[in-house]
DNA sequence: TTTAATATTAAGTTTTTGTTAACTCAATAT
DNA sequence: ATATTGAGTTAACAAAAACTTAATATTAAA
Protein backbone atom coordinates (compact mmCIF):
# COMPACT_ATOMS: atom_id res chain seq x y z
CA UNK A 1 0.00 0.00 0.00
CA UNK A 2 2.16 2.61 -1.37
CA UNK A 3 0.95 6.42 -0.83
CA UNK A 4 1.29 9.00 -2.99
CA UNK A 5 3.95 11.03 -2.69
CA UNK A 6 3.92 14.60 -0.70
CA UNK A 7 2.71 17.77 -3.14
CA UNK A 8 5.10 20.87 -2.04
CA UNK A 9 4.39 23.92 -3.74
CA UNK A 10 7.70 26.45 -3.46
CA UNK A 11 7.14 30.12 -3.87
CA UNK A 12 10.14 32.72 -3.74
CA UNK A 13 11.14 35.47 -6.32
CA UNK A 14 14.23 34.40 -6.25
CA UNK A 15 14.73 31.58 -9.41
CA UNK A 16 17.97 30.13 -7.85
CA UNK A 17 16.50 29.48 -4.26
CA UNK A 18 13.56 28.08 -6.23
CA UNK A 19 15.98 25.91 -7.92
CA UNK A 20 17.82 24.37 -4.90
CA UNK A 21 14.32 23.53 -3.13
CA UNK A 22 13.18 21.88 -5.66
CA UNK A 23 16.43 19.61 -5.99
CA UNK A 24 17.15 19.15 -2.59
CA UNK A 25 12.86 18.21 -2.19
CA UNK A 26 12.81 15.89 -5.27
CA UNK A 27 15.55 14.14 -4.56
CA UNK A 28 13.72 13.45 -1.22
CA UNK A 29 10.74 11.62 -3.08
CA UNK A 30 8.09 14.58 -2.71
CA UNK A 31 6.19 16.46 -5.79
CA UNK A 32 7.29 19.82 -6.30
CA UNK A 33 5.82 22.86 -8.17
CA UNK A 34 6.93 26.14 -7.89
CA UNK A 35 5.23 29.80 -8.44
CA UNK A 36 7.31 33.22 -8.30
CA UNK A 37 5.09 35.14 -6.18
CA UNK A 38 2.08 35.09 -4.21
CA UNK A 39 -0.73 35.92 -6.57
CA UNK A 40 1.00 32.69 -9.27
CA UNK A 41 0.91 30.97 -5.70
CA UNK A 42 -2.56 31.34 -4.89
CA UNK A 43 -3.48 30.37 -8.58
CA UNK A 44 -1.53 27.16 -8.39
CA UNK A 45 -2.49 26.13 -4.86
CA UNK A 46 -5.80 25.96 -6.23
CA UNK A 47 -5.22 24.19 -8.72
CA UNK A 48 -1.93 21.81 -7.08
CA UNK A 49 -3.72 21.40 -3.87
CA UNK A 50 -0.14 21.08 -2.27
CA UNK A 51 0.01 19.53 1.35
CA UNK A 52 2.28 21.90 2.21
CA UNK A 53 3.73 25.48 0.42
CA UNK A 54 7.24 26.84 1.34
CA UNK A 55 7.21 30.47 0.74
CA UNK A 56 9.55 33.57 1.21
CA UNK A 57 8.39 36.52 3.36
CA UNK A 58 9.43 38.85 1.34
CA UNK A 59 8.28 38.78 -2.53
CA UNK A 60 7.08 41.38 -5.40
CA UNK A 61 2.91 42.05 -5.47
CA UNK A 62 2.20 40.41 -2.46
CA UNK A 63 3.87 39.39 0.46
CA UNK A 64 3.92 35.65 1.88
CA UNK A 65 2.13 36.73 4.32
CA UNK A 66 -0.85 38.14 2.52
CA UNK A 67 -0.51 35.28 0.47
CA UNK A 68 -0.96 33.27 3.57
CA UNK A 69 -3.88 34.68 4.85
CA UNK A 70 -5.74 34.33 1.60
CA UNK A 71 -5.03 30.73 1.04
CA UNK A 72 -5.66 29.60 4.48
CA UNK A 73 -9.32 31.15 3.68
CA UNK A 74 -9.34 28.95 0.84
CA UNK A 75 -11.55 25.64 2.30
CA UNK A 76 -9.84 22.86 -0.04
CA UNK A 77 -6.47 24.95 1.22
CA UNK A 78 -7.16 24.99 4.60
CA UNK A 79 -5.42 21.92 5.98
CA UNK A 80 -2.43 22.90 3.93
CA UNK A 81 0.70 23.75 6.08
CA UNK A 82 2.39 26.78 5.23
CA UNK A 83 5.94 27.15 5.79
CA UNK A 84 7.88 30.72 5.52
CA UNK A 85 11.16 31.39 4.25
CA UNK A 86 12.85 34.76 5.58
CA UNK A 87 16.41 36.11 5.68
CA UNK A 88 17.56 35.79 9.81
CA UNK A 89 17.59 39.92 10.09
CA UNK A 90 13.98 40.28 9.42
CA UNK A 91 13.11 37.99 12.33
CA UNK A 92 10.37 40.51 13.34
CA UNK A 93 7.84 39.25 10.71
CA UNK A 94 7.50 35.84 12.61
CA UNK A 95 4.81 37.32 14.65
CA UNK A 96 2.98 38.61 11.99
CA UNK A 97 3.94 35.25 9.88
CA UNK A 98 1.83 33.26 12.94
CA UNK A 99 -0.85 35.69 12.64
CA UNK A 100 -1.17 35.00 9.40
CA UNK A 101 -1.46 31.11 9.98
CA UNK A 102 1.87 30.15 9.06
CA UNK A 103 2.29 26.48 10.06
CA UNK A 104 6.24 27.10 10.60
CA UNK A 105 9.24 28.70 10.03
CA UNK A 106 12.48 28.19 8.16
CA UNK A 107 15.02 31.02 8.54
CA UNK A 108 17.81 31.35 5.56
CA UNK A 109 19.90 30.61 4.40
CA UNK A 110 18.26 27.30 4.26
CA UNK A 111 20.18 24.65 5.37
CA UNK A 112 18.85 21.47 2.95
CA UNK A 113 19.59 19.11 6.10
CA UNK A 114 16.93 21.20 8.39
CA UNK A 115 14.58 21.56 5.86
CA UNK A 116 14.19 18.33 4.87
CA UNK A 117 13.98 16.86 8.59
CA UNK A 118 11.33 19.86 9.21
CA UNK A 119 9.46 18.61 5.62
CA UNK A 120 9.44 14.73 7.24
CA UNK A 121 8.12 15.71 10.25
CA UNK A 122 5.18 17.62 8.41
CA UNK A 123 5.06 14.94 6.11
CA UNK A 124 4.61 12.01 9.11
CA UNK A 125 2.28 14.32 10.79
CA UNK A 126 -0.23 14.97 7.08
CA UNK A 127 0.16 11.09 6.83
CA UNK A 128 -1.27 10.49 10.06
CA UNK A 129 -3.79 12.18 9.63
CA UNK A 130 -4.55 11.87 6.41
CA UNK A 131 -4.71 7.84 7.24
CA UNK A 132 -6.76 8.54 10.18
CA UNK A 133 -10.64 8.19 8.37
CA UNK A 134 -13.04 11.10 8.81
CA UNK A 135 -15.45 8.63 10.62
CA UNK A 136 -14.63 5.76 12.49
CA UNK A 137 -17.04 2.99 11.93
CA UNK A 138 -16.60 0.58 15.19
CA UNK A 139 -19.86 -1.38 14.39
CA UNK A 140 -22.91 0.26 16.84
CA UNK A 141 -20.70 3.27 17.66
CA UNK A 142 -19.71 5.93 14.64
CA UNK A 143 -17.61 8.85 15.33
CA UNK A 144 -17.70 11.28 12.80
CA UNK A 145 -14.65 14.24 13.65
CA UNK A 146 -15.41 16.62 11.04
CA UNK A 147 -18.83 17.18 12.87
CA UNK A 148 -17.65 16.11 16.14
CA UNK A 149 -20.44 13.59 16.58
CA UNK A 150 -20.85 10.42 17.81
CA UNK A 151 -23.62 8.04 16.52
CA UNK A 152 -25.00 4.96 18.68
CA UNK A 153 -27.47 2.71 16.82
CA UNK A 154 -29.06 6.08 15.36
CA UNK A 155 -28.58 7.77 18.45
CA UNK A 156 -27.10 10.95 18.58
CA UNK A 157 -24.56 11.80 21.46
CA UNK A 158 -23.14 15.25 21.95
CA UNK A 159 -19.82 14.93 23.75
CA UNK A 160 -17.58 18.18 24.90
CA UNK A 161 -14.45 18.51 23.07
CA UNK A 162 -12.25 16.74 26.01
CA UNK A 163 -14.91 13.38 26.33
CA UNK A 164 -14.93 13.61 22.62
CA UNK A 165 -10.89 13.45 22.21
CA UNK A 166 -10.34 10.93 24.52
CA UNK A 167 -12.88 8.80 23.02
CA UNK A 168 -11.64 9.22 19.48
CA UNK A 169 -8.02 8.25 20.63
CA UNK A 170 -8.93 5.04 22.27
CA UNK A 171 -11.47 4.19 19.29
CA UNK A 172 -8.87 5.22 16.72
CA UNK A 173 -6.72 2.05 17.60
CA UNK A 174 -9.67 -0.40 19.35
CA UNK A 175 -8.13 -3.00 21.36
CA UNK A 176 -4.68 -0.76 21.73
CA UNK A 177 -4.15 0.23 25.13
CA UNK A 178 -3.32 3.20 25.85
CA UNK A 179 -1.41 4.32 29.22
CA UNK A 180 -2.41 7.55 31.43
CA UNK A 181 0.86 9.28 30.15
CA UNK A 182 0.09 8.59 26.00
CA UNK A 183 -3.91 9.74 26.96
CA UNK A 184 -2.34 12.71 28.77
CA UNK A 185 0.11 13.54 26.00
CA UNK A 186 -2.48 13.07 23.19
CA UNK A 187 -5.29 14.90 24.89
CA UNK A 188 -3.60 17.42 26.74
CA UNK A 189 -0.91 18.51 25.28
CA UNK A 190 2.58 18.22 27.01
CA UNK A 191 2.07 21.69 28.20
CA UNK A 192 -0.64 20.91 30.60
CA UNK A 193 -0.73 19.01 33.87
CA UNK A 194 -3.49 17.84 35.42
CA UNK A 195 -4.65 15.64 38.33
CA UNK A 196 -4.83 12.07 37.85
CA UNK A 197 -8.27 11.84 38.54
CA UNK A 198 -9.00 13.89 35.70
CA UNK A 199 -8.51 11.28 32.97
CA UNK A 200 -10.77 8.79 35.42
CA UNK A 201 -13.52 11.68 35.49
CA UNK A 202 -13.81 11.34 32.04
CA UNK A 203 -13.68 7.61 31.52
CA UNK A 204 -16.87 7.72 33.51
CA UNK A 205 -18.63 10.38 31.90
CA UNK A 206 -17.97 8.25 28.39
CA UNK A 207 -18.66 4.94 30.24
CA UNK A 208 -22.28 7.01 31.34
CA UNK A 209 -22.56 8.34 27.64
CA UNK A 210 -22.07 5.14 25.21
CA UNK A 211 -22.31 2.30 28.01
CA UNK A 212 -19.67 0.48 30.40
CA UNK A 213 -19.11 -2.35 27.73
CA UNK A 214 -16.64 -0.27 25.30
CA UNK A 215 -14.19 0.97 27.63
CA UNK A 216 -12.14 -1.69 30.02
CA UNK A 217 -9.35 -1.10 32.31
CA UNK A 218 -6.43 -2.45 32.20
CA UNK A 219 -5.33 -1.83 35.99
CA UNK A 220 -1.79 -0.36 36.24
CA UNK A 221 -1.64 -0.35 32.47
CA UNK A 222 -4.30 1.67 30.47
CA UNK A 223 -7.70 1.86 29.04
CA UNK A 224 -8.26 -0.24 25.94
CA UNK A 225 -11.48 0.90 23.38
CA UNK A 226 -13.85 -2.20 22.83
CA UNK A 227 -16.63 -2.15 19.64
CA UNK B 1 22.29 -2.44 41.27
CA UNK B 2 20.83 0.85 42.05
CA UNK B 3 20.32 2.73 39.24
CA UNK B 4 21.76 5.77 39.08
CA UNK B 5 20.12 9.32 39.35
CA UNK B 6 19.38 11.12 35.97
CA UNK B 7 21.85 13.79 35.58
CA UNK B 8 20.94 17.83 34.42
CA UNK B 9 22.23 20.91 33.28
CA UNK B 10 20.51 23.73 33.58
CA UNK B 11 21.38 27.25 32.01
CA UNK B 12 20.44 30.18 32.71
CA UNK B 13 21.76 33.73 33.61
CA UNK B 14 19.16 34.45 36.43
CA UNK B 15 20.53 32.94 39.46
CA UNK B 16 17.22 33.09 41.42
CA UNK B 17 15.62 30.56 38.47
CA UNK B 18 18.64 28.18 38.55
CA UNK B 19 17.99 28.09 42.06
CA UNK B 20 14.20 27.43 41.91
CA UNK B 21 15.07 25.25 39.41
CA UNK B 22 18.15 23.33 41.43
CA UNK B 23 15.64 22.81 44.23
CA UNK B 24 12.42 21.26 42.95
CA UNK B 25 15.01 18.74 40.97
CA UNK B 26 17.42 17.99 44.02
CA UNK B 27 13.48 17.46 45.54
CA UNK B 28 13.06 15.40 43.09
CA UNK B 29 16.04 13.15 43.36
CA UNK B 30 18.11 14.18 40.17
CA UNK B 31 21.73 15.29 39.99
CA UNK B 32 22.19 19.02 39.55
CA UNK B 33 24.74 20.97 38.22
CA UNK B 34 23.85 24.60 36.84
CA UNK B 35 25.70 27.04 34.17
CA UNK B 36 24.83 30.88 33.35
CA UNK B 37 25.60 31.07 29.67
CA UNK B 38 26.14 29.17 26.65
CA UNK B 39 29.54 29.15 26.23
CA UNK B 40 30.03 28.09 30.27
CA UNK B 41 26.91 25.50 29.56
CA UNK B 42 28.85 23.67 26.84
CA UNK B 43 32.24 23.09 28.56
CA UNK B 44 30.32 21.80 31.54
CA UNK B 45 27.97 19.42 29.55
CA UNK B 46 30.51 17.92 27.87
CA UNK B 47 32.65 17.23 31.83
CA UNK B 48 29.03 16.25 33.39
CA UNK B 49 27.68 14.62 30.36
CA UNK B 50 24.05 15.37 31.65
CA UNK B 51 21.15 13.33 30.10
CA UNK B 52 18.99 16.14 30.32
CA UNK B 53 20.03 20.15 29.82
CA UNK B 54 17.13 22.72 30.51
CA UNK B 55 18.60 25.96 29.30
CA UNK B 56 17.03 29.57 28.73
CA UNK B 57 16.25 30.76 25.40
CA UNK B 58 17.64 34.62 25.64
CA UNK B 59 20.78 34.37 27.18
CA UNK B 60 24.26 37.20 27.13
CA UNK B 61 27.30 35.82 25.26
CA UNK B 62 25.49 32.92 23.41
CA UNK B 63 21.66 32.12 22.59
CA UNK B 64 20.97 29.17 23.61
CA UNK B 65 19.82 28.02 20.12
CA UNK B 66 23.01 28.36 19.05
CA UNK B 67 24.38 26.63 22.38
CA UNK B 68 21.80 23.88 21.87
CA UNK B 69 23.13 23.67 17.52
CA UNK B 70 26.79 23.07 19.36
CA UNK B 71 25.46 20.62 21.82
CA UNK B 72 24.21 18.92 19.25
CA UNK B 73 27.35 18.73 17.49
CA UNK B 74 28.70 16.86 20.47
CA UNK B 75 29.22 13.19 19.86
CA UNK B 76 29.05 12.63 23.92
CA UNK B 77 26.18 14.72 24.07
CA UNK B 78 24.09 13.81 20.96
CA UNK B 79 21.87 11.54 23.17
CA UNK B 80 21.16 14.33 25.67
CA UNK B 81 17.52 15.62 25.82
CA UNK B 82 17.90 19.61 25.55
CA UNK B 83 14.63 21.46 26.91
CA UNK B 84 14.08 24.65 26.08
CA UNK B 85 13.00 27.64 28.96
CA UNK B 86 11.25 30.57 27.25
CA UNK B 87 9.08 33.67 28.29
CA UNK B 88 6.00 33.14 26.71
CA UNK B 89 6.09 36.47 24.47
CA UNK B 90 9.36 34.94 22.75
CA UNK B 91 6.67 31.88 21.67
CA UNK B 92 8.27 32.02 18.24
CA UNK B 93 11.57 31.63 19.10
CA UNK B 94 9.56 27.33 19.24
CA UNK B 95 10.65 27.18 15.76
CA UNK B 96 14.14 27.86 15.61
CA UNK B 97 14.44 25.98 18.78
CA UNK B 98 13.43 22.71 17.27
CA UNK B 99 15.32 23.83 14.23
CA UNK B 100 18.50 23.72 16.43
CA UNK B 101 17.52 20.28 17.81
CA UNK B 102 15.94 21.31 20.68
CA UNK B 103 13.38 18.49 21.79
CA UNK B 104 11.52 20.30 24.20
CA UNK B 105 9.97 23.26 25.50
CA UNK B 106 8.43 25.32 28.62
CA UNK B 107 7.29 28.49 28.50
CA UNK B 108 8.18 30.68 31.50
CA UNK B 109 6.98 31.10 34.17
CA UNK B 110 7.78 27.64 34.99
CA UNK B 111 5.35 25.46 36.63
CA UNK B 112 7.24 23.26 39.34
CA UNK B 113 4.55 20.53 37.69
CA UNK B 114 4.96 20.44 34.38
CA UNK B 115 8.67 20.84 34.62
CA UNK B 116 8.99 17.75 36.81
CA UNK B 117 5.93 15.84 34.69
CA UNK B 118 8.40 16.50 31.41
CA UNK B 119 11.85 15.28 33.58
CA UNK B 120 10.03 12.19 34.50
CA UNK B 121 8.82 11.19 31.49
CA UNK B 122 11.70 11.61 29.77
CA UNK B 123 13.32 9.38 32.42
CA UNK B 124 11.20 6.41 32.21
CA UNK B 125 12.10 7.12 28.19
CA UNK B 126 15.52 6.91 29.31
CA UNK B 127 15.20 3.42 31.53
CA UNK B 128 12.84 1.60 29.42
CA UNK B 129 15.57 1.82 26.05
CA UNK B 130 14.49 -1.48 25.16
CA UNK B 131 12.77 -2.35 22.05
CA UNK B 132 10.26 -5.28 22.72
CA UNK B 133 8.75 -6.35 20.05
CA UNK B 134 4.70 -5.80 20.16
CA UNK B 135 3.56 -9.87 19.47
CA UNK B 136 4.72 -13.40 20.66
CA UNK B 137 3.63 -16.08 18.34
CA UNK B 138 4.08 -19.38 20.08
CA UNK B 139 2.09 -21.71 18.27
CA UNK B 140 -1.07 -22.00 20.11
CA UNK B 141 -0.49 -18.57 22.69
CA UNK B 142 -0.47 -15.64 21.07
CA UNK B 143 0.74 -12.56 23.11
CA UNK B 144 0.02 -9.21 22.30
CA UNK B 145 1.89 -6.48 24.26
CA UNK B 146 0.03 -3.74 22.81
CA UNK B 147 -3.12 -4.94 23.70
CA UNK B 148 -2.15 -6.17 26.86
CA UNK B 149 -3.73 -9.72 25.67
CA UNK B 150 -2.88 -13.44 25.99
CA UNK B 151 -4.90 -15.57 22.94
CA UNK B 152 -4.93 -19.42 23.32
CA UNK B 153 -6.51 -21.02 20.94
CA UNK B 154 -9.22 -18.03 20.34
CA UNK B 155 -9.73 -17.61 23.61
CA UNK B 156 -8.75 -14.53 25.38
CA UNK B 157 -7.13 -14.27 28.37
CA UNK B 158 -6.88 -11.13 29.88
CA UNK B 159 -3.68 -10.90 32.98
CA UNK B 160 -2.73 -8.32 35.23
CA UNK B 161 -0.32 -6.42 34.56
CA UNK B 162 2.46 -8.48 36.62
CA UNK B 163 1.58 -12.14 35.51
CA UNK B 164 1.60 -10.44 31.73
CA UNK B 165 5.21 -9.08 32.71
CA UNK B 166 6.42 -12.41 33.79
CA UNK B 167 4.54 -14.54 30.84
CA UNK B 168 6.14 -12.22 28.18
CA UNK B 169 9.61 -12.75 29.70
CA UNK B 170 9.53 -16.13 29.72
CA UNK B 171 7.85 -16.42 26.80
CA UNK B 172 10.50 -13.78 24.92
CA UNK B 173 12.68 -17.18 24.67
CA UNK B 174 10.98 -20.24 24.77
CA UNK B 175 12.85 -23.13 26.48
CA UNK B 176 15.75 -20.22 27.92
CA UNK B 177 15.40 -20.89 31.64
CA UNK B 178 15.10 -17.61 33.72
CA UNK B 179 17.05 -17.43 37.05
CA UNK B 180 14.76 -15.93 39.75
CA UNK B 181 17.08 -13.23 40.25
CA UNK B 182 16.73 -12.54 36.24
CA UNK B 183 12.82 -13.18 36.44
CA UNK B 184 13.18 -10.03 39.64
CA UNK B 185 15.36 -7.74 38.16
CA UNK B 186 13.22 -7.94 34.59
CA UNK B 187 9.85 -7.81 35.52
CA UNK B 188 9.52 -6.32 38.99
CA UNK B 189 13.07 -4.03 38.61
CA UNK B 190 16.06 -3.22 40.54
CA UNK B 191 14.66 -0.71 43.11
CA UNK B 192 11.68 -2.96 44.41
CA UNK B 193 12.54 -5.89 46.99
CA UNK B 194 9.72 -8.56 47.32
CA UNK B 195 9.72 -11.71 49.32
CA UNK B 196 10.51 -15.17 47.18
CA UNK B 197 7.31 -16.97 47.44
CA UNK B 198 6.09 -13.88 45.44
CA UNK B 199 7.52 -15.18 42.26
CA UNK B 200 5.89 -18.88 43.08
CA UNK B 201 2.13 -17.09 43.78
CA UNK B 202 2.51 -15.31 40.06
CA UNK B 203 3.99 -18.48 38.53
CA UNK B 204 0.78 -20.76 39.87
CA UNK B 205 -2.08 -17.93 39.12
CA UNK B 206 -0.34 -18.06 35.07
CA UNK B 207 -0.29 -21.95 35.10
CA UNK B 208 -3.90 -21.55 36.48
CA UNK B 209 -4.61 -19.57 33.67
CA UNK B 210 -3.27 -20.91 30.56
CA UNK B 211 -2.29 -24.56 31.78
CA UNK B 212 0.34 -26.29 33.90
CA UNK B 213 2.68 -27.89 30.60
CA UNK B 214 3.43 -24.47 29.43
CA UNK B 215 5.73 -23.62 32.39
CA UNK B 216 8.53 -26.01 34.11
CA UNK B 217 10.08 -25.45 36.75
CA UNK B 218 13.97 -26.23 37.52
CA UNK B 219 14.35 -26.32 40.94
CA UNK B 220 17.16 -24.32 41.79
CA UNK B 221 17.65 -22.93 38.76
CA UNK B 222 14.88 -21.46 37.51
CA UNK B 223 11.46 -21.53 35.31
CA UNK B 224 11.27 -21.88 31.73
CA UNK B 225 8.36 -21.73 28.74
CA UNK B 226 7.72 -24.28 26.83
CA UNK B 227 5.12 -23.40 24.03
C1' DT C 1 15.82 -40.28 53.66
C1' DT C 2 16.79 -35.81 54.29
C1' DT C 3 16.37 -31.28 53.21
C1' DA C 4 16.21 -27.22 50.64
C1' DA C 5 13.40 -25.51 47.20
C1' DT C 6 8.97 -24.83 45.36
C1' DA C 7 3.64 -25.16 45.54
C1' DT C 8 -0.54 -23.86 47.46
C1' DT C 9 -3.95 -21.40 49.92
C1' DA C 10 -5.92 -17.95 52.27
C1' DA C 11 -5.41 -14.03 54.36
C1' DG C 12 -3.34 -9.26 54.59
C1' DT C 13 -1.70 -4.80 52.24
C1' DT C 14 -1.00 -1.63 48.92
C1' DT C 15 -1.94 0.46 44.76
C1' DT C 16 -4.91 1.98 41.43
C1' DT C 17 -9.21 3.28 39.87
C1' DG C 18 -14.12 4.72 40.57
C1' DT C 19 -17.39 8.08 42.24
C1' DT C 20 -19.41 12.12 43.85
C1' DA C 21 -19.73 16.74 44.68
C1' DA C 22 -17.79 21.11 44.83
C1' DC C 23 -15.13 24.61 42.62
C1' DT C 24 -13.15 27.59 38.69
C1' DC C 25 -13.59 29.70 34.53
C1' DA C 26 -15.59 31.33 30.19
C1' DA C 27 -19.16 32.05 27.33
C1' DT C 28 -23.66 33.51 26.98
C1' DA C 29 -28.03 35.13 28.60
C1' DT C 30 -30.75 38.13 31.56
C1' DA D 1 -23.65 44.47 35.77
C1' DT D 2 -25.32 40.11 37.20
C1' DA D 3 -27.02 35.48 36.51
C1' DT D 4 -26.82 31.17 34.30
C1' DT D 5 -24.92 27.34 32.21
C1' DG D 6 -21.69 23.83 31.04
C1' DA D 7 -16.93 22.24 30.44
C1' DG D 8 -13.18 21.08 32.90
C1' DT D 9 -10.69 20.20 37.06
C1' DT D 10 -9.91 18.88 41.72
C1' DA D 11 -10.30 16.72 46.20
C1' DA D 12 -11.94 13.45 49.30
C1' DC D 13 -13.41 9.19 50.03
C1' DA D 14 -15.02 4.45 48.53
C1' DA D 15 -14.25 0.34 46.07
C1' DA D 16 -11.92 -2.93 43.57
C1' DA D 17 -8.24 -5.24 41.83
C1' DA D 18 -3.56 -6.31 42.09
C1' DC D 19 -0.01 -7.63 44.67
C1' DT D 20 2.45 -9.55 48.76
C1' DT D 21 3.02 -12.34 52.64
C1' DA D 22 2.73 -16.04 55.88
C1' DA D 23 1.78 -20.51 57.06
C1' DT D 24 1.75 -25.04 55.68
C1' DA D 25 2.19 -28.77 52.35
C1' DT D 26 4.55 -30.99 48.73
C1' DT D 27 8.28 -32.11 45.71
C1' DA D 28 12.62 -33.41 43.83
C1' DA D 29 17.65 -33.43 44.21
C1' DA D 30 21.60 -34.92 46.96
Amino acid sequence: MKSSPLKILVVDDDLDIIEILKYNLNKSGYLVKSAKNGIEAIKRAKKFLPNIILMDVMMPEMSGIEACSEIKQIDELSETMIIFLSARSEDYTQISAYDAGADDYISKPIKPKILLKKISNIAKKIKSNINLPIVLDLGSIKINREEYLVTQNKNEIMLPRKEFELLFLLASEPEKVFTRDEIMNKVWGTQVVVGDRTIDVHIRKLREKIGDKHIKTLKGVGYKFKS
